[in-house]
DNA sequence: CCCACTCCGATTGTCGACAATCTAGGCGAA
DNA sequence: TTCGCCTAGATTGTCGACAATCGGAGTGGG
């Protein structure tokens, strides 16, 4: 559900998604420079298709651009992500007052069976983290896409959802809160069955303001150990 | 101030300025098809760079575009316009929380002035309304700005910025409500003044949901003189 | 009369080659 | 030695032409 198939339409949008997927799966480090020419050839295509997927993932913020000097992958550094964090903090609360109404209750039945699945893949293995993230994020999506409106669902969909993935697979090899993570899905949930968005929306605040504080703990640490 | 000179550059980003004003003006109808080959000549260019600055408005979503069926203006209906004035309520009013902590007393002296000039401007003449939606604008971009949230600016200054000019253009031509707008501008700066970012949120949230309304209105009146 | 098929023009998608620009390294002078 | 300049290579920006695809006019059959 969560990786769409490109593999149709244009040269352009395969190697869009081609570049998002080897960008936030790390396989292409951060800062890194992209050559135009060596990519094309790699992606079996001309370099004219590959500008275009290039301006597309500026556009996405997945990679910076500067005139005549060639496109970088995009750096997360703590302010990036800090203000990343703040708004989706406020995106996703707003997604959640909204999606209390507006959402029909197959969704949200729905949304309490992808937690119990969620549950028993935590219960099942330990090592298999990084699946979490996944679902962690589709959860997210499907509240997004409850508040039926189509700009909220643009920006945490496809925008800031390949950032949040990045930014995932650096932090997800680590141990992770899965286990209060959960809890707080089930909250939420717990307040889109009684259509109450004000606690929807608290409830989902401090879920990501507390995913923040965790995720800077541990870039933290990551500092310290580099030193 | 708001008006970027991209006369430099690489021919893509002339030509992504050049139409994104022109649809922002109306000189591009909405829904509007886009033909490549014409356009590339009328910017006395070749067909790649336009290309790419049409993928750039994609991502900008000024236009629409189908592969293999071309690229098309987007379309503002009353839907759109509601998600857009949904979003922006909670990103500026975000905004303003931010601001009242992270301005410098300069800034928002500054912000004070720019409403000073406003106001002269709508004693001076009534018929150069349009004017005063481009000074508006800037006064929510300058608080965007004194967030000191990259993606905050980057969502309310690139991408809202420009579909909602282009809101603008439609309905600035009727009697708008500057008066009240000037206002509650002043009100939220007395709040930055006094650091108050509660108070700022609830009043740009109460703006923007005011400004919301009075557009809605004017639309129904319009369908009316349609129908 | 209506539907489906076919063909053609127009438009988009793609490629290869050329021009403009930047970067790295060597060379010479202070 | 170090700074600045200059050349050479690589990389990006741009163009024109070709291939693939789509929409619509026209036609034939039911």
């Amino acid at each position: 559900m969560l990786i769409q198939v490109p593999e149709q339409g244009t040269l352009a949008d395969v190697a869009a998604h081609r570049l998002a997927h080897s960008i936030v799966t790390g396989e292409l480090a951060q800062g890194q420079k992209l050559n135009e020419a060596e990519l094309a050839e790699r992606f079996g295509m001309g370099r004219g298709p590959l500008r275009e997927a290039l301006r597309h993932l500026e556009g996405m913020r997945l990679v910076t651009r500067i005139p005549n000097a060639g496109t970088r992958v995009v750096v997360l550094d703590r302010k990036t992500l800090s203000d990343i964090y703040g708004v989706r903090e406020a995106l996703e609360g707003m997604a959640c007052r909204l999606a209390a109404t507006q959402m029909t209750d197959e969704e949200i039945a729905k949304l309490s069976k992808l937690l119990d699945s969620h549950e028993e893949q935590i219960k099942k293995v330990g090592g298999k983290v990084y699946s979490q993230s996944e679902r962690d994020l589709d959860f997210h999506f499907q509240i997004a896409r409850g508040s039926r409106n189509e700009m909220l669902m643009h920006m945490l969909g496809s925008e800031q959802y390949q950032l949040l993935r990045m930014c995932r697979y650096r932090t997800s090899r680590k141990a992770t809160r899965t286990k209060p993570a959960l809890q707080q899905h089930r909250q939420i949930v717990a307040a889109l069955e009684q259509r109450d968005g004000e606690l929807a929306e608290l409830l989902m605040r401090r879920h990501i303001h507390g995913a923040w504080k965790s995720i800077s703990e541990m870039i933290d640490k990551e500092e310290e150990e580099a030193a």
